[in-house]
DNA sequence: CTTGCTCCTGTAGTTACTACAGGTTCTAGC
DNA sequence: GCTAGAACCTGTAGTAACTACAGGAGCAAG
């Protein structure tokens, strides 16, 4: 399998799966005589593994810890769950976060005159902000 | 005021403040005769609302259209409530986003039997995922 | 044998900052 | 007047996680 068959397969950017490879979660492939790098299947389920756990928002350095847990079995579960422990967290403030943007962002909309900018309620919902204590 | 102050009266750092003049939202401010930056109350104004505009989520170059906008106060109001209109669909993306996550994650760490990585539904609910179509 | 695709390396650009190096200026205490 | 230490200045580089491009090589088809 060629760089670009494995970016079909998995969905990942040729460009990407070189980047992880320089990041050192991808381990460097073996070569063709013409210095084309070489993937087999391994390589596709660890780069699906990679992107799977990004997409749930995990950062780069996180995958290299579960990889690195993955590749001992013998070894407790307890950093793997605690990596999802903190990532849930993580989601969970988000979250609360977003839904109170979401809230503020509904409220300027439907305040919002249609007007003129000098009547805007979005400018000023923004503008308004600014005395408002935040965490 | 210095840069100092206004970095106290507005909670946003020193750095960032002279990064926001070299990205053009904020403008270059008045020098006191030793070339100290001079900043008056219309900068902490605007600087209040440029750091309201970055919590809820707006890129500098969304500010700076909204700035732009409320700087001529004749013009429609409709170019500011379609950048929040389109902000708040971005809010709505991530938020049905990060709940499909949630739920993920919750699941993966309730599975997770706290035995070997070998029986770890953390790292197994990762793997699975490169099978299952993403949008 | 030329066109065009895929691949290679290496470097620079992206966003929104943050941090540092190396230098100047101001302020307070002695 | 002198010195220590803030606070400020410019300019550059680092961060995350890519993305894009320059410039060159190999390969397959017509």
């Amino acid at each position: 399998m060629q760089i670009g068959d494995l970016s079909r397969a998995t969905g990942v950017n040729i460009e990407t799966i070189r980047y992880y490879e320089r990041a050192g979660v991808l381990p460097p492939p073996a070569r063709q005589s013409n210095g084309r790098r070489s993937y087999g299947a391994a390589d596709a389920r660890r780069l699906g593994f990679i992107r799977h756990a990004r997409e749930l928002g995990f950062d780069l350095s996180s995958v290299r810890v579960l990889l690195a847990l993955q590749e001992q079995p013998e070894a407790s579960c307890e950093d793997a769950s605690r990596i999802a422990q903190s990532q849930l967290e993580a989601v969970e403030s988000r979250l609360a976060r977003l839904l109170s943007l979401r809230d503020e962002l509904s409220r300027m909309i439907s305040e919002c005159g249609r007007g003129r900018v000098s009547e805007c309620r979005v400018i000023e919902a923004l503008a308004a902000g600014q005395t408002q204590p935040h965490g």
